[in-house]
DNA sequence: TATATTTGACCAAT
DNA sequence: ATTGGTCAAATATA
């Protein structure tokens, strides 16, 4: 699948972007179980590259926020404050006794999990059905958790995914749940596979790193690895949620001072400023 | 053959 | 009566 960018620039910086990200945290991951370097590093290096990670997360949210057209995206910032986006059908309100939890994807609604659809219904005002999902494990292992899935009407390139329940199915108990498992320069993009990190990039070059390929590996023997990557690549629910009230340079701002007698680096030969409103 | 998806039917809430 | 969520038989796929 293509990545519907609403231009070059974006789409490049986007795959750029996402890259670093995974070379990041590739990187904490290593510097943080190594015994022989975690020892031996240096105060501060671990920040450091939290702070790389939350810096790319928010240049990729920005980003995934300009594949949408600019005046839906003004408007949707707009009536934020208003009606907050995290709504829930009443109905499943009612039935399952909990709020859904509303996230906005692009491209694809793979999120890592495993989830076997059971329904789809053609929605009254709305030209997309929508899709009934529960988890796989359902049966197995008593998970209930459940995910409704639509395609956005201003924007069909983005999937409205609203979530009930939590998974139980592969988590321990004293372990938070991973959501996401990345699959660096996986060769197969299809819709048909769980794919990972809702960045991933499509038709990538194969000199990545496959470092997982299916949410089981939550019980999988030579896990520890992976789910410490998996931590670190986890897009944290204020991004991936959808908000227009955080701000994508927060956290940033001593990374890019310590940098700015140094760098040279000119953003704006990658990214068109029409896109910098959104970041504001 | 086992597993997943499709889709019409059923039912509860509105 | 209408709508939305789920079930389950039929069908598809590996």
């Amino acid at each position: 699948m293509a990545m519907a960018c609403s231009s070059p620039a974006a789409c490049a910086a986007s795959e750029l972007v996402a890259k670093g990200r995974e070379s990041a945290a590739i990187l904490q991951a290593l510097l943080g179980q190594h015994p022989v370097v975690a020892d031996e590093m240096p105060d501060g290096l671990l920040d450091l590259t939290e702070k790389i990670l939350r810096c790319c997360d928010r240049a990729l949210a920005a980003l995934s926020v300009g594949t949408e057209d600019p005046a839906s995206g003004a408007r949707k910032r707009t009536m934020a404050a208003a009606a907050p986006l995290a709504t829930s059908s009443k109905r499943m309100r009612v039935s399952g006794g909990e709020k859904g939890r509303r996230v906005e994807k692009q491209q694809t609604m793979e999120d890592g999990f495993i989830w076997r659809k059971y329904g789809q219904k053609e929605i009254c005002d709305s030209k997309y059905p929508r899709l009934y999902f529960r988890c796989t494990y359902k049966d197995d292992r008593g998970c209930m958790a459940k995910r409704q899935v639509q395609q956005s009407e201003a924007n069909h390139s983005v999937y409205l995914i609203t979530y009930f329940g939590e998974h139980t199915c592969c988590r321990h108990d004293d372990e938070p749940p991973a959501p996401f498992v990345i699959n660096f320069g996986s060769s197969t993009c299809g819709d048909g596979q769980p794919n990972v990190s809702p960045w991933s990039s499509c038709g990538d070059d194969d000199d990545g790193l496959a470092v997982s390929e299916t949410s089981d590996l939550c019980n999988s023997p030579e896990k520890e690895l992976a789910e410490l990557i998996e931590q670190s690549t986890a897009v944290p629910e204020q991004v991936a949620m959808s908000s227009w009230e955080w701000d994508p340079l927060d956290g940033c701002l001593d990374w890019e001072l310590a940098d700015e007698d140094t760098s040279s680096f000119d953003i704006g030969q990658f990214i068109s400023f029409d896109y910098i409103y959104l970041l504001q």
